[in-house]
DNA sequence: CTAGGGTTAG
């Protein structure tokens, strides 16, 4: 007889994908035999009536339970050799391990060996190679196994047609479902359960109510889960009225049955009959677990009812839940939402084991509140942490780098994530593109959006308004078009983006063209921001009356913004009439919207109505408004150099303003100058006569000097632009050759030979 | 031996 080997005691050799240590995480390591014990009194060898290999079996099932498929596999081998047979249970956990760790090419061997070495298998076995099949994602295995079956036990139906629902593979869940009928099999109520679970939306509704008679004539009673399976399904048909009815049909009732319905009214935005429902459970005594909680605090968030979701999370407590991260998680994003990011820092901590859910959670909290230095920060020492993370998180820095224009820790943390596999997700793509266009790489951006097989809303609307903050109407109209043609269907967002693209080039007829046909022809009901958006393209096109009298028609009634893009409209036009009626409103509804001040502040200055000017000045003065410092930033290398106005902190001052003035640049037209949002935000009148040290104009002196002569100079802008800067921008990018690119808090400015991309329409 | 529920984002 061959000797038999053990395995050494020291870890295992085998090396297993790191995604897939989780399956040894929960490995039960009290099912690990003391191999040394093993070793010294191989008695089942020497006397094999008396253990029959058991030991021997014992030792495999518990290689397979830690996960070690290929020493377990040497192990068999060794058994074979040694005669030792394998127990069926071994089998079964061999098995049970390669379908949870997907690993198809053991399964298979597993499968081979069962088929070779025994006779007669117990008919439970083939019912667990299936199920290995459809674990590991072959369904072809699986039906090719299955279509083999001589008996094909209830237990093989359950599990080929509950894979194939769960898969997406309706119909071919639903062909073997009329098979068994065909055959005179009665099916399970857990092959109702399946197939009514995979009924996701309201498109399988007939679907679903043709299963619900199916059970009611095969007489299931009181199937606790069932009944909930027949809720959930007219739940995500979107029937909450039949759900209901269902729901109180119920004698029994369990928190399952409460969540499926909490969820229902929650996607449907009745957040309040959700919480109701939550109320009945604690006064009906059910008994409560943690996704009741998630979705109740889901619920509270989407009202965001502080006093309603503290009461919950009291509860909580007294419950000792809120360790739990299926609580904890929820109950961070409960309070981010309402705005207590305090709160919500505290709910973090408290949770035992945060996941990766429950840091995206925590990250797109700072993200929410504008603190995106923050999102970065915990970005960065998640990852050398070695954390897990997951394609919101990306979506978030992506977002994060938008605003902070952080093209280089965009696309670090692009090819970061494309490592990782986490792009292929339409919504990180969707950000990605947004990214690239915000980081000035329109380029870049519409790569990513050819990258995507199959653009949906979201990602045809980022694309669309990439381009309309570059300013080329023309590609976004026609992208907009190519989006129609590919029968997907545009959004809210779609037609903001659309609309934008429009106001920046000056295209009313098209605009307005939209905005009457959103409706009808596109099934998108216009809200106010449509119309402030139309109200702004009037405005900038000079059509100031029609601007008004939209804002007066229009089935809205007008808000802050609608009076601020008229208000923007006036000053390019200088309409004084219509631009003191704008104001006026405008302060009516946000007297803390220093925009207006300075709008009207520049509108007098510009005509020399100085003491109207300093009204307006006084007025913000004595409501103790600042408008914020207006601040250029050029990246370099990866590094980041601010300038503010009158800057002289840069080590490189000297040679930035000897650089400036080389242009001898002078204002070309005069009357044009109006004081600058620059200006005005230092509140000093007498600047009015030297602009040549605005923020801007040193970003792009230090750009010239820190690279060769032939690259483009990328400037970005916390506030708008002002005429004199990019006037002066036009003459560098004429007298260099260099093409200087200027966003701003609005748009994106591309000079080129002394012409401005936006054509001075901005 | 199978089946029912939840949280994060553009």
């Amino acid at each position: 007889m061959a000797r038999l080997t053990l395995p050494p005691s020291s870890p295992s050799q085998v090396s297993l994908p790191p995604d897939k240590f989780s399956a040894i995480k929960t490995a039960n390591y009290t099912q690990i035999p003391t191999w040394v014990s093993l070793r010294s009194n191989s008695s089942s060898l020497k006397n094999p009536q008396l253990q029959q290999g058991r030991l021997e079996n014992v030792h495999l099932v518990s290689l397979s339970k830690q996960g070690k498929l290929k020493e377990a596999h040497r192990f068999l081998e060794e058994m074979d050799e040694a005669g030792v047979s394998v127990s069926p249970r071994s089998y079964e956990s061999l098995l049970e391990t390669s379908g949870k760790l997907r690993s198809l090419s053991y399964g298979k061997l597993i499968h081979d060996r069962l088929r070779t070495t025994v006779e007669n298998p117990p008919g439970f076995l083939e019912s667990r190679v299936l199920q290995m099949y459809c674990d590991c994602g072959s369904f072809w295995d699986a039906r090719k196994l299955f279509d083999e079956m001589r008996v094909i036990s209830m237990a093989s139906w359950v599990i080929i047609i509950s894979a194939f629902a769960r898969e997406g593979l309706l119909k071919d869940a639903l062909k073997l479902f009329s098979q068994m009928q065909n055959m005179g099999i009665e099916a399970s109520p857990s092959i109702y359960i399946s197939l009514l679970s995979s009924l996701l939306d309201s498109s399988y509704l007939e679907l679903g109510k043709q299963l619900h008679c199916h059970v009611i004539k095969s007489g299931f009673y009181d199937n606790v889960s069932m009944d909930t399976a027949i809720t959930n399904m007219y739940v995500k048909c979107g029937c909450l009225d039949i759900a209901e009815l269902a729901f109180n049909r119920m004698n029994e009732k369990n928190a399952v049955t409460w969540t499926g319905l909490m969820v229902g009214y929650t996607k449907a935005e009745k957040q309040e009959h959700a919480i109701k429902l939550f109320c009945s459970m604690v006064k009906e005594g059910v008994e409560l677990d943690e996704f009741v909680f998630s979705i109740t605090l889901k619920a509270c968030a989407g009202l965001k009812d502080l006093e309603m979701g503290r009461q919950v999370h009291g509860y909580i407590m007294k419950l000792g839940l809120e360790y739990e991260v299926t609580v904890g998680t929820p109950l961070v994003d409960f309070y981010v939402k309402c705005r207590s990011m305090e709160s919500a820092c505290r709910a973090f901590e408290r949770i035992s084991e945060p996941n990766d859910v429950s840091w995206s959670a925590i990250i797109s909290g700072y993200s929410q509140i504008g603190e995106f230095d923050d999102c970065i920060k915990i970005f960065n020492s998640l990852r050398s942490k070695g954390v897990v993370l997951n394609d919101f998180i990306y979506t978030s820095i992506f977002q994060a780098c938008s605003v902070l224009a952080d093209l280089n820790l965009g696309s670090q943390a692009h090819g970061d994530a494309i490592k990782r596999g986490l792009v292929s997700y339409l919504y990180g793509e969707s950000a990605l593109i947004t990214m690239y266009a915000k980081c000035g790489r329109l380029d870049y951006a519409y790569k990513v959006f050819e990258s995507i097989d199959e653009p949906d809303t979201v990602a045809w609307t980022a694309i669309i308004a990439g381009c309309a903050c570059h300013g080329t109407a023309s590609e976004a109209l026609s992208l907009f078009r190519q989006m129609r043609a590919c029968g997907v269907r545009p959004n809210t967002v779609t037609f903001i983006a659309l609309f934008t693209a429009c106001s920046h080039s000056g295209l009313i007829t098209e605009a307005k063209q939209y905005l009457e046909s959103m409706s009808s022809e596109y099934g998108v009901h216009p809200i106010i921001d449509h119309y402030d958006c139309m109200v702004d393209t009037y405005s900038r096109a000079g059509q100031l009356e029609e601007a008004l009298e939209l804002i007066r028609t229009m089935p809205f009634k007008p808000d802050a913004m609608s009076w601020k893009s008229l208000l923007g409209g006036c000053l390019i036009h200088r309409d004084f009439k219509i631009g003191e009626i704008a104001a006026e409103r405008l302060l009516e509804l946000d007297p803390e919207d220093t925009a207006a001040y300075v709008l009207m502040f520049n509108l007098h200055a510009s005509s020399g109505h100085w003491e109207e000017a300093a009204r307006y000045r006084r007025m913000m003065a004595e409501r103790d408004l600042r408008k914020e410092v207006s601040c250029s930033w050029v990246s370099i290398n990866g590094k980041v150099h601010r300038f503010i106005v009158g800057d002289r902190h840069h080590p490189q001052t000297e040679e930035i303003y000897s650089k400036l003035q080389e242009f001898k640049f002078t204002r070309t037209s005069n009357e044009n100058s109006f004081l600058t949002e620059d200006d005005a935000s230092l509140g000093l009148l007498e600047r009015k006569e030297q602009l040549l040290d605005h923020s801007e104009k040193l970003a792009i002196a230090f750009g010239l000097i820190s690279t060769p002569n032939n690259a483009p100079i990328v400037v970005f802008k916390n506030l708008r632009a002002c005429k004199d800067c990019h006037d002066f921008a036009k003459y560098v990018s004429k007298v260099t050759g260099r093409q200087v690119v200027v966003r701003d808090s609005n748009r994106f400015h591309h000079f080129k030979s002394g012409e401005c991309s936006c054509g001075d329409y901005w």
